[in-house]
DNA sequence: TTGCAATTGTTGTAAATGCATCAATCGATC
DNA sequence: GATCGATTGATGCATTTACAACAATTGCAA
């Protein structure tokens, strides 16, 4: 195996994913965003709870890749402009449910198209072949990294097994 | 073609991409970045510069997706921890050419290895024609989503070495 | 039951970020 | 050469962010 002292950038993957990353980023902001006077994090979060129905703030973190102390902020604005509720679960009193208003589905609704007309562009030209190809890698490579990290787990990675997240199984 | 009302996160490939790039962020700070006092901006500066040579500040904006204003204050930050030099470019009394100093390029030969490491653990299992197909993939939806919104400029990229940032329309 | 560690969320604080603006320089056109 | 728009970089400023420390609640174990 090829033991390289430099990095070819345009070889790189981390390079290559988050450099697409940051364009697909800038891309929706302008063309869907900026009207809406809206975060990109604020577009996951809500986005997060249309796919996945009310959740805690920590699941919204897990999703999200945003932290917890800067979502508990974000939460607090998306309440004040009125896109989502935050409710005492009943189950613990600790943990808060945050939820869509209506309002905000109706956003979302505007949203939604454009995003996927932003991903049609995006994926223009691609093989649908290679498109779904490319959407396992990105789930696959996800995954290996959330991973834990010891070596003691390793066998179990080398041997193909699909392995779970990195946190607690839902209780 | 389907034209969904909602959006399914885990088929996303914009929720996909910067989530796994997320994760690598993540990953690599804490694996590499952080013992050394550094930032991923700072690396990203880093590595654009030992992959193309000295640049100016504009030049390393548009390869590391760092807003020209932050790039600034991190090129001060990056000079007096003496990693980069900054010298007026001879052609030009405005532009500015950043360089790497022989610490950083020691720094760098002590955190590529880290980097590829990562990248290694990233595409476990992945084969080797996929990863290739993927990073193909992703540079294909990188040079889609950087070409003016029309698609009438389609033939110009294959002839263009360097894609240019994207600008409003020439008035 | 009591004690204690873990979970969940909030807040203080310093640093990072992005937008707008400004300054300096360049280049094309007259 | 003079003028004017474009390019490149720096800075003011308000916002956002991440890391800690903290508070409240829960669940487990002795």
């Amino acid at each position: 195996m090829p033991r390289r002292k430099t990095l070819k950038l345009s070889e790189y993957l981390p390079y290559l994913v988050n450099r697409l990353g940051s364009a697909l980023v800038m891309r929706f902001s302008e063309d869907a965003l900026a009207r809406h006077g809206l975060s990109i994090a604020m577009w996951r979060v809500l986005v997060a709870l249309l796919d996945n129905g009310p959740r805690r703030q920590i699941d919204l973190s897990e999703i999200t890749s945003v932290d917890v102390s800067t979502l508990s902020r974000l939460i607090t604005r998306l309440v004040q402009i009125g896109l989502v509720t935050r409710k005492r679960s009943s189950r613990s009193n600790r943990e808060v449910i945050v939820a869509l208003t209506p309002r905000a589905e109706r956003l979302i609704g505007e949203l939604v198209p454009i995003a996927l007309r932003l991903e049609r562009t995006a994926i223009s030209g691609l093989p649908a072949a290679e498109l779904q190809a490319t959407k396992a890698a990105l789930r696959a490579m996800y995954r290996n990294l959330m991973q834990p990290k010891g070596p003691i787990l390793a066998a179990a990675r080398i041997s193909g097994a699909v392995v779970r997240r990195r946190r607690r199984p839902r209780s």
